[in-house]
DNA sequence: GGGATGGTGATACATAGTGTCAAATTCGCG
DNA sequence: CGCGAATTTGACACTATGTATCACCATCCC
């Protein structure tokens, strides 16, 4: 179920271990986004400091997203594919969506050119309520 | 100097005291985005939970921003203008630019519309080097 | 001036994450 | 398989950022 990361892991020169299995695991099975302090919990022969740890460096592999919530807390989520995305994250039930966009990213390289910034990074986050959660 | 932050206290039923005095004029001589830590030490006669509820207050009027960086931490910083718009962040000198665009923010609109959201809010940060900072 | 309301400071606590180091595990090789 | 080097792990202490509580104080408005 988590081939490819597995496979992501190992061609990254990283060793597969039975925690990160295990760890790998748990994040294939939450349905939802969790924090580290949920996922640690359903984890309890691995440390804390080793799910940080762990989670940290899948999130460096593009494994997981780290996904910064409308009130400064941070929750973690697998992604969905291993391309650039954004999230829709509801502020309802939790879901997130993803989504790219050329135009989306096309706008935010423009501007960056605009003044004059040569560009490493960007994030969007959008919040707001799911067709779910409205009604 | 912070005329309109002090109005848009008072026109939102918010009282104006010296604590809040000395904040707003602490953040006015920032020439740069600023931590609550590196606030709060400039002001030793204020107590550390005040300086952030102060921040808080005022970043919820809009007369703060609240920069969420690359590597997780946060910095703040006074809103060059009440208007909604994105962050362009330099890694290098840490100095911030402000842009809108409605193009960026009609494409996350369009994002949202087409997942079937309902739009609160978003936020965009873009990473990079200043023209100062590449060279 | 006096009371209701709101603001403040101290402190303790909560949450998210990192640094250290000895012990355990994995990988690659013979 | 068995061994050694390198990586990973767990425990623990610690840092950073922010919040809850609560007694006391300031402000506003009559």
């Amino acid at each position: 179920m988590a081939a490819d990361s597995v496979a992501r892991l190992v061609d990254t020169g990283h060793r597969l271990t039975a925690t990160r299995r295990a760890v790998l695991d748990a994040i294939a099975r939450s349905p939802r986004p969790f924090t580290i302090e949920e996922l640690s919990e359903g984890l309890p022969d691995i440390g804390r400091a080793t799910v940080f740890r762990t989670v940290k460096l899948l999130h460096e592999l593009d494994i997981v997203c780290r996904l910064p919530l409308e009130d400064g807390g941070v929750r973690y989520q697998r992604a969905g594919s291993g391309e650039h995305h954004h999230h829709l994250i509801c502020g309802g039930c939790g879901a997130v969506a993803e989504f790219s966009d050329p135009a989306l990213d096309d706008a935010i390289e423009r501007n960056a050119v605009a003044a004059g910034f040569a560009l490493d990074a960007h994030s969007a986050e959008l919040y707001g309520r799911c067709a779910a959660c409205r009604g």
